[in-house]
This record gives structure tokens, C-alpha cells and sequence, in this order.
DNA sequence: CCAGATTGTAATGGTCTATAACAGTCCCGC
DNA sequence: GCGGGACTGTTATAGACCATTACAATCTGG
């Protein structure tokens, strides 16, 4: 057994999925899934440098969005929004928590549940994360024009609506 | 500490993420990546249908596909078609050839590559399943026309290209 | 023939998320 | 009012997936 040096924390980091030349890839390119899939994979490497450093994944990124548009939110109405269970969204927060970015208050009307709000940090810090993303979400689909973008949105919200 | 029942080997099943009523998304609904996401979640969910009990996850599903079409091809370059890490093709690969599904044979052009091949039996249960993932994709799409499920797989295409 | 690249492999660890169980709280019909 | 069932957050545990690292065998190009 030989020493190894721990590897450091770090977001996962998909790299794009480049097509290999003269490849067969049968059905894959008529079906949604994988489309799908190489999109996303290309959409998350620019979410990645739009958020380089602050390990914030695409559910954190969600989560505090949502989390700063919708004031006193539960912890399993966050997971709903997310799709995770509210094991998850309690994971989610408490990594918020322990960088100050969003803090639990009691829920005046439900004794179970938190309320949760982003500090005045989680504020500035999702501000500069919105603009960030959105602009790299741009800059991903500067192959697509403006018509384009939009159709593409349309469509996928009618296939996941 | 209480007797706990070990839960069984179950491929991971993502439940469509339902929109929360009376939400402010605010962003999320103008940013490629949710809708990708909701879509992808979408999409899983009739995939699984489709190849419910037989453990088969998307990357396993396009491993065989691209196998099938491509007999002979190598682990790591499969690992490339999946984006993933050389070690992961290897998994992956061990886990076909447990099933009798797939099988290494030895490259005779080079020494230090495998041949993947499907096996008899994983030739039948390959086509099946795409038979079948098929029809549960187009299943899904059912709410767009056929020229939008074209251009949606176009506009994919773009993006992630 | 040799240095460097590539292939499969094995060992290890990290991240994400589900499931199950539990206590506290809420809600609704009686 | 009150009692059963539903819901909330929490904790513990486990599984799936994947990257990194290191290594031996093999290939390739000068």
C-alpha cells in the first residue's frame, strides 16, 4: 500500500462529449435521451466556469435561486423543486448554512418547518451567479439564433411539462 | 441500533419533477439548464419503463447500442462515447460480461486492447430494447408534432455540437 | 532500440441521493 | 376537544456512479 495524497474537494467536472469520428452510433442520434444528455453535458461545462471556485452545482444553483425568489420556503418544497427528497433538500441547507449564504428561520405558521431565507451574503452571491450563468447559457447557445433559442425552450418545456 | 432490511439493488428512479403551483422560478424558466434537466428527468422516466427489470441504465443502454453497431470496439473508446473514465468502461464492461451480454475478445491488431462484442443473447435482448426504448420515447414526445420532436433533436444537436 | 504514449486494470475515495425510522407538529372528522 | 393519519425535519445507513492514481504490458515513432 503505497501513500496517497488525498484528492482536493472539487465539483465534478464533466468534460464535453466529444463525437468520435467514423463511430456508428445507430438509433442514439433519434432518440431524445441522448441528445438530451450531450446537451446538458456541454450546458453544464459553461455553468461550470460561469461558477469556477465556488462549488456550486447545478441543484445549488437552483436552490439558491429558488430560495431567493421565494422567501420562507420549506426544505421539502425546495426538494420538490429540485426533484430530491427532503433528505436531500436537509443536506442541500446545511451546506448553504455552513457557508452563511442561507439561514433557517421558524415557520411562523407551521411549527414542523423551517423558513428559508438567504443572508444578505447568499443575496449578493446569487446575484452575481445569475448574471453569470445566464450569460454563459448565452454564450453556449451562441450557435443558436435568438428564434432558435426560444423554440428550443418552448420544446422542452412541453416534453418535460 | 435496530435490525435494518437491506434495501435491494434497484436502478436509480428519478420521479418527473412536478411543477410547484404558485412558485417564482424566476430565472430557471429562461436558462437552457432547468429545462434540460425537467426534460432528461422526464425522458429517464420513460426510458425505465421501458426497460424496467432488466437493471439497464441510460449509459448502459447506449454502451450496448454503440457495441452492437460497432463490434470490436475498445473499452476505452466506448469510455469516450459515454464520457466517461477509462475505469468507468471497464465497470461498465464487467458488468455486461457477468450477464453474458457482451464479451472481450482480444484485439489482433494490439496487444493491450480488448474487442467488445455482443453475445448471441445480448444481440436479442440489445434489440428488444431498442425497439422498446423507441417506442416509449416517442411515447413521451406524443405532445410535440413530429416536426417539432425533429427540430428539437436538431436544436440538441446544435448545442451540443 | 528506447522514450513516451496508450490500454486495461485495481484500489481507493468522494459525491450525490435514496430509504427507513423517529419525534414533533398539524389537520380533520367525529 | 381529541385521536388517527399525514406531514416536517432530522439522523443513520447504504448504494450507485464516477474520478483519480498508480502500475504493468504493449505499441509507436524517431
Amino acid at each position: 500500500m503505497t501513500k496517497r495524497i488525498p484528492s482536493p474537494h472539487r465539483p465534478r467536472v464533466l468534460a464535453p462529449i466529444e463525437r468520435v469520428a467514423g463511430l456508428d452510433y445507430d438509433v442514439l442520434d433519434e432518440l431524445l435521451g441522448y441528445s438530451l444528455r450531450r446537451a446538458q453535458v456541454a450546458i453544464f461545462h459553461s455553468f461550470y466556469e460561469a461558477t469556477r471556485g465556488l462549488g456550486v452545482t447545478p441543484p445549488r444553483f437552483t436552490a439558491m435561486v429558488v430560495v431567493g425568489a421565494n422567501p420562507g420556503i420549506s426544505q421539502s418544497t425546495l426538494g420538490s423543486v429540485l426533484g430530491i427528497a427532503r433528505s436531500g433538500a436537509m443536506t442541500l441547507t446545511d451546506w448553504f448554512e455552513a457557508r452563511g449564504w442561507v439561514e433557517r428561520r421558524r415557520a411562523p405558521s407551521d411549527g414542523r418547518a423551517w423558513g428559508l431565507h438567504l443572508t444578505p451574503r447568499g443575496e449578493k452571491l446569487v446575484a452575481g451567479m445569475k448574471r453569470r450563468v445566464a450569460e454563459g447559457d448565452l454564450k453556449r447557445a451562441a450557435s443558436l439564433t435568438a428564434k432558435e433559442r426560444r423554440e428550443l425552450l418552448r420544446l422542452l418545456g412541453k416534453l418535460a411539462g
